[in-house]
DNA sequence: CGACGGCTTGAGGTAAGTCAATCCACGTGG
DNA sequence: CCACGTGGATTGACTTACCTCAAGCCGTCG
């Protein structure tokens, strides 16, 4: 399988040949394996590795006083944990694996060596933290002012679009281990009111759930539900894209 | 007054004598004025320039399709507006001045240069854009999973703090130039409901908001309410911080 | 003085939460 | 191979936090 850090980062710039060489030399390097529900990164945690999320699915999330938990991201493939190894003292929030996960380990020295190495590397790190900021953004939106049915809609396929530019879809449906719990915590509501509204979106033939497989069986349904709007994705790019998986994510945009 | 970009940064770093007079003498270069209610940024805009909060207040919001408002962030003195400039082809969404708001404008070009030439400058940027991040991660927190009154608490709280640290207060009262119905497009609430929430504080002798004016005559009781904790903001470096003002911030975490 | 923007109040409605029982699929051990 | 336990999904009955609509108030400014 393609090393899916650099094959993200390939949506936004291009590596040359010997530069994909070193980010997988890199990637094989160390790893790590996270079973279901361990944290990966834990809150007050200090740390001086970068964690990039290589197979599974991962969460960030909070655990308040009063012992609720809200999740506040889900993180595919290509993701990295801990962009704010390099300046921040310890962690204020944790990451959990949802499934059983498998993470590159990376030196905050080296990456830190790399980036100065490979200069399209930093422009990458940094056009994936412009795009998470837009995604929690909207988000807030999501929360502030969008009902449960649009909430939950805008979330999955929010997720669909994101698992398709990670190459991970088979048509529109796709392996999503999370449980009706975890995805409440996700959209700020209760398990049981969740349940009902997952229930609506496959009454009106939106989505399917089972077995912790999604299938989006109708994507621009779901889309309009959703009022979802795709420009903060900022995916535009793939619209240049070479690849026949970034292309057919453009379509969904 | 001090320039407010580079205060805000010295939280983080330092600067050399040399290196201040850099950023004042940039600072001072193009300066632009915007009245209250009107834009400094709009979403789908292009933009190739920097534009950093001086004084004022602003505030980053989306419009839905149904005409509803969500504020995502408040922007004090010392904040950047406009980090993906570097990157993202436009903005996804917009900044508004509440109240009348100075910008100094830096042209990406100016700013790139200057990226370069004061390493220290590129942690602070990293700095700054990581504590973004946690603070739109708190805010969504704040709405998945806490009641309406501790919402507006938090949100007040946060405020307070984040202004302290900007030296903008006198005692624990200051300048907040929004109305109401601006708070509840921040707390994704509507303006009758957040009406009686403050009413609910004052009562409780939490705070007092009158010609915007915001006066927490509770710090304490209300970051109890707020369920606050301070960690998300990374301040801990002031507590090594050589100014007054940082100093006092700091008893607040 | 009148108009206007922002704040406040009241009465009633509804989306979402709470609590608690039941169901269902799956894995495990007797 | 079946009984049992367990984690997750589902359902029903009831409560509530927050919304909606609509009127009134209050200070400011022309």
């Amino acid at each position: 399988m393609r090393n899916p850090w650099a094959m993200k980062m390939e949506q936004f710039t291009s590596f040359t040949d010997e530069q994909r060489r070193r980010l997988d030399e890199i990637v094989s390097m160390r790893q790590k394996d996270y079973a279901a529900r361990t944290d990966i990164l834990s809150e007050g945690e200090r740390v001086d590795e970068c964690h990039v999320i290589l197979t599974g699915l991962a969460a960030r999330y909070k655990i308040l006083e009063n012992g609720e938990r809200q999740i506040m991201a889900f993180l595919v493939p290509g993701d990295l944990c801990d962009a704010e190894v390099f300046i921040l003292e310890e962690m204020d929030h944790s990451v959990m694996a949802l499934s059983d996960t498998r993470c590159a380990i990376i030196p905050a020295k080296t990456m830190r060596e790399l980036l100065r190495e490979v200069s399209a590397l930093a422009e990458a790190l940094w056009w994936g933290t412009m795009t998470d900021l837009a995604v929690l953004r909207e988000r807030i939106v999501d929360h502030g002012r969008r009902n449960a049915r649009e909430r939950v809609a805008h979330l999955l396929y929010e997720v669909l679009v994101r698992y398709r530019v990670a190459g991970a879809t088979e048509g529109d449906m796709f392996s999503f281990p999370v449980t009706q719990e975890e995805l409440a915590d996700a959209t700020g509501m209760t398990p049981v009111h969740l349940n009902r509204t997952l229930q609506h979106l496959r009454a009106e033939g939106l989505i399917e759930f089972r077995n912790k497989m999604l299938n989006i069986t109708d994507p621009e349904g779901l889309k309009k539900v959703a009022l979802f709007n795709s420009n903060y994705l900022h995916l535009k790019r793939t619209e240049r894209g070479d690849s026949e998986v970034v292309q057919r994510a453009g379509d969904l945009v």
